[in-house]
DNA sequence: ACCTGAACACCGTTCAAGT
DNA sequence: ACCTGAACACCGTTCAAGT
């Protein structure tokens, strides 16, 4: 191989740990993409070979759910706690938060959906929002649906909000302006058939997605407020 | 190619048109799993090369786009609508009927997750929701808001609900008792800095999801409710 | 004990050449 | 106009062989 000289005879630095390994695999997916995470590639990135890695973890499904755990322990790790919240404003830090937090790393939501990470990380973020609602008067069985709830719902409305639109509609034009073709789409439909596509296509294809956000986050706290009582009452 | 004789030297029965391909790659993916769609594999099932597919489709994801756009077709057809219902009741039924299709066709969570599908297909389902959304009082946008809130859910919750849980905890063991495993992991954290989680193991590792599926349901329909007003006095 | 090289059985996609 | 064969540039995973 006299494709890569720069590096001389020097082996790499660190012994090819499971960290490192997952460290090196989550700055690959940020800079090219989950598509571009191939154990082949990796190896090139840590100056090894492929079957190398097999060493440290059992495949790439395995390698792709310490990841998500990773991915999932910085945004533990980030979020901060004040102990003078109600409920409800716990569940929209952490639900805002958690949006975020997909919005900001690539690929970061199709790393995590439909992947249970349970552990260390998610313990540690789940015991005081499990304590909020607990505390405000839901028992132990509606605190675990109600956290499961937001937790679902959020992951679910970034994988949405992310999702490069359908081949049909992304044809030819730019990445979001795409919304307009989808918009015009919709709007084509005739009016005498279709009255209520008709009318809400402006916000079926929206552009922004904050709104839509919040109103679903809203609806779904009003839901969990009925269940607890108005002031919170235990 | 002397691999398969059995077909002997007669051409393919249909010409290889777009629904032709669609149609085999949803029998492809419904009897091996999604992993099993390759373009290769595809052509190989309908007697010809895999470049051929390319005539009629422009590539493997537009490819899955029609997959995905096939499946809602068949679930919006299975719908049936009664006029006399009201808004919570079109709701539920839409969103149980979802969940049912989405879990009975093998990977059809995964063909979907994070794709908007937007054809005549989607067009046709929300009409007549967006229609009883109105009709009990909200506006254009909170019905197109209220809709999507509903799909996005259940999509979300039935990503979770048919994940494979991750390979840390299903190391040995059977498909859904790795749950066990599972609640064992989260019961192993020490009680006294760990209560919630603690109390709360059981519900956060069911085997069974119907319970959590109608709460969330439920909670959100509340929420709804809400903005709606009790009799849906328009 | 750990890593390498090479191989096995695959991929998606392109394109000159055939009919 | 439509399809084929062959090639290009990749994959994940295994395993005998090396150090």
């Amino acid at each position: 191989m006299t494709g890569r000289p720069a590096r001389g005879t020097a082996r790499r630095a660190e012994p090819l740990s499971a960290t490192g390994i997952i460290r090196c695999a989550r700055e690959l997916v940020e800079r090219d993409g989950l598509e571009a995470l191939s154990m082949r590639r990796l190896a090139d990135r840590l100056d090894t070979q492929a079957a190398s890695l097999y060493r440290h973890v059992q495949n790439k499904e395995e390698l792709v759910d310490l990841v998500a755990d990773s991915l999932f322990g910085d945004f533990e790790s980030a979020l901060e706690y004040s102990a003078d919240e109600d409920w409800r404003a716990t569940l929209v830090r952490v639900a805002t938060s958690y949006r975020s937090f997909l919005l900001a790393r690539r690929d970061a939501e199709r790393v995590l959906a439909g992947r249970f990470v349970v552990g260390q990380n998610l313990v540690r973020l789940i015991e005081p929002v499990l304590e909020a609602l607990r505390a405000a008067g839901l028992g132990p069985r509606d605190a675990a649906y109600s956290l499961y709830l937001v937790i679902v719902h959020v992951q679910g409305f970034v994988l949405h909000e992310k999702a490069p639109l359908s081949a049909s509609h992304a044809v030819g034009e730019g990445r979001l302006s795409a919304l307009t073709s989808i918009r015009a789409f919709l709007e084509e439909f005739p009016e005498e058939d279709f009255p209520r596509v008709h009318e809400s296509a402006p916000y079926l294809a929206e552009p922004g997605l904050d709104g839509r956000f919040h109103y679903g986050l809203d609806v779904l706290l009003d839901g969990l407020a009925l269940r607890i009582g108005v002031r919170g009452a235990d």
